[in-house]
DNA sequence: AAAAAAG
């Protein structure tokens, strides 16, 4: 299946064709990803960050575990035990995960703004924040060094109980830095120990999940997949739609809830999903601001959102580390002017080039290509695989388990290319993409930021090509900025295009120059928001060795039940009692975005 | 006009 040169069988293939086997991350082949940009032409930062990474350290995964089976398939009733065992399951759960990065401090030079009132000062380690000991153990196992910017600036802002609109880069780290503080206020929360369970009611009614933690997200490979609420839960990955419905049923009640985060949050506020974002937040019996913390994150945050979602927060602080809404330095990014007409033929000489150019490094590079139309993935799917590319198309017309179903073919190699619509545009987090392609353009360039945004991710490199044909014309001064900004190469026909456009151009948000922008300034009422910072750099920041968030979400303490099919409520149980259960026995949770 | 997300 895959004789192709870019992914030799011999060297990776799933255990199974039928359902590949879950593959811890820690146990997943390694790869730095130096060599795939062989033939592109690096800018200085680039050339620098690829020569500072080094092969990542292996440790091998020790003892086996004593508790995991104990629990299997069933919950302790005594949920103070639970709690107790939880923090060494955990701990246990993680450990091994030593993947080293390359280049986390290319995140280094980036500029840091915040402004709010009092705003709680960033700090240099995770030790230092009181997470409480067990979630910081785990930090530890997994090797997270050192916090990346968005988690100094936004863990201790957020342990302090503070709102927050954050805008971060994609791939550096936005999930952890609010997962973090939302397991540890949990795990401290003192109803768990008095035994609050949701539901918990007899009498046979229809138990009633209540979580502290509700966390938002747009599509369902954000969430994973998760059994019955009458065990309750308590915390909440979900899909609004979804979301919705459950509460209308009466089967989840917000009533409880101590923390709100939206992830990508402003696709979660933009024209389609606003109206059940307000109803969950506005129209249900969640708590309103200020008695809950609510946190948003995104890599992009236009004012008009920005203004709809200060409707959700109180006295938030505003936090944007890099430009808002920039990318990253560490993909380089190429743009060809390719017409309509001639794209499927060029999309041919550009997969032959790359996998005649494949070296030992780039072996396991997987490449990533979005398309306007789910029937355009499918057709280029099919096109691609009876030329000699093993493809796989992804789009929200297929049922959940073909999406996963596609997600894992792809993760294992099994078919290196992915042809997706933008259901996989945002959050998700796979290791190995070496290059993403634009086949088609997005409308606009938030959307092609978090493309892109799935290369590159922790502090690796990645490439990303666009298409560009006379009909993305509207596109061509915002992403001659763009890339302007994050010091690329612009061909001088796109320069002379966006100079063309010029009058109509799509202006972004933030600027061309420094940090980040809270719209709050730039309105006439906002005179006490005047605890504004900014900080130029970080100091002394060097992550020797990271991982990506996955580890710590997928390996512990997310019990996924591999048998519901349907449905895209999911939970995150602080119990992780079950969860190594399952883990050792290779189902794992599709969780999507351990890291964004 | 298209994608995503409810059944």
């Amino acid at each position: 299946m895959t004789r192709n040169g870019v992914f030799p069988e011999s060297t990776w293939k799933p255990t199974r064709p039928t359902r590949p086997r879950y593959l811890p991350p820690h146990l997943r082949p390694q790869n730095d990803n130096a060599g795939f940009l062989d033939n592109v032409t690096l800018t200085p930062e680039l050339t620098r960050s690829r020569f500072n990474s080094h092969q990542p350290a292996r440790s091998t995964r020790g003892r086996g575990r004593g508790r995991g089976p104990r629990f299997a398939g069933r919950r302790n009733p005594n949920w103070e035990d639970e709690k107790f065992d939880e923090l060494e399951v955990i701990d246990d759960a993680l450990e091994g995960t030593n993947e080293t990065n390359n280049n986390l401090e290319a995140y280094e030079d980036i500029p840091v703004q915040a402004s709010g009132d009092n705003i709680p000062p960033p700090v240099a380690t995770f030790a230092e924040i009181g997470l409480g000991d067990g979630l910081k153990k785990n930090i530890r196992r997994c090797n997270y060094v050192k916090p990346t910017p968005i988690q100094r600036y936004a863990i201790p802002i957020a342990v302090a109980g503070r709102d927050l609109m954050a805008c971060a880069q994609t791939g550096s780290g936005k999930t952890a830095a609010f997962c973090f503080p939302i397991i540890s206020g949990v795990l401290k929360d003192p109803s768990l120990v008095s035994g609050r369970r949701g539901g918990g009611g007899g009498g046979g009614s229809a138990a009633v999940a209540c979580p502290l933690a509700l966390i938002l997200a747009p599509t369902r490979e954000l969430s994973c997949q998760l059994r019955s609420l009458e065990k309750g839960v308590d915390i909440l990955v979900a899909t609004p739609g979804r979301l919705v419905d459950m509460i209308e049923r009466a089967r989840v009640s917000l009533g409880m809830l101590k923390y709100l985060a939206l992830d990508e949050a402003d696709r979660m506020l933009d024209m389609g999903f606003e109206p059940q974002i307000r109803k969950i937040v506005e129209q249900m019996d969640m708590p309103p601001p200020g008695t809950r913390q609510t946190m948003l994150f995104s890599a992009t945050f236009p004012d008009d959102i920005q203004r709809l979602a200060s409707d959700f927060l109180s006295d938030y602080i505003f936090l944007a580390v890099g430009r808002v809404g920039s990318s990253t330095d560490l993909i380089v990014q190429r743009v060809e002017l390719v017409q309509e007409m001639d794209k499927r033929s060029h999309l041919l000489d550009l997969l032959r080039s790359q996998r005649s150019n494949a070296t030992p490094h780039s072996k396991h590079a997987l490449t990533l290509v979005f398309v306007e139309t789910k029937r355009g993935a499918n057709e280029l799917e099919h096109w691609l695989s009876r030329n000699g590319f093993p493809a796989i198309a992804m789009h929200g017309d297929k049922v959940q388990m073909e999406r996963e179903q596609a997600l894992r073919s792809f993760k294992s190699g099994a078919t290196p290319i992915l042809v997706a619509t933008d259901v996989a545009s945002r959050g998700l987090d796979i290791p190995h993409v070496a290059h993403v392609i634009n086949f088609d353009m997005p409308k606009n360039i938030d959307d092609y930021v978090h493309r892109i945004g799935r290369t590159g991710r922790a502090g690796k490199c990645g490439l990303a090509t666009a298409f560009f044909s006379d009909k993305n014309m509207p596109l061509a001064k915002s992403l001659t900025e763009l890339m302007k900004e994050s010091n690329q190469e612009v061909p001088s026909w796109l320069v002379q295009h966006a100079e063309n456009h010029s009058a109509g151009g799509w202006v972004r948000h933030g600027g061309p120059d420094f940090g980040g922008y809270d719209f709050r300034k730039g309105t006439a009422s906002s005179s006490n928001y005047n605890d504004t910072y900014a900080v130029p750099a970080i100091d002394g920041y060097h992550a020797a060795a990271s991982v990506n968030a996955q580890p710590f979400l997928s390996s512990g303490n997310f019990y996924s039940d591999p048998s519901v099919k349907t449905g895209n409520v999911d939970y995150l149980y602080t119990d992780a009692a079950a969860a190594p259960y399952e883990y050792a026995y290779g189902y794992g949770s599709v969780i999507a975005s351990g890291w964004d």
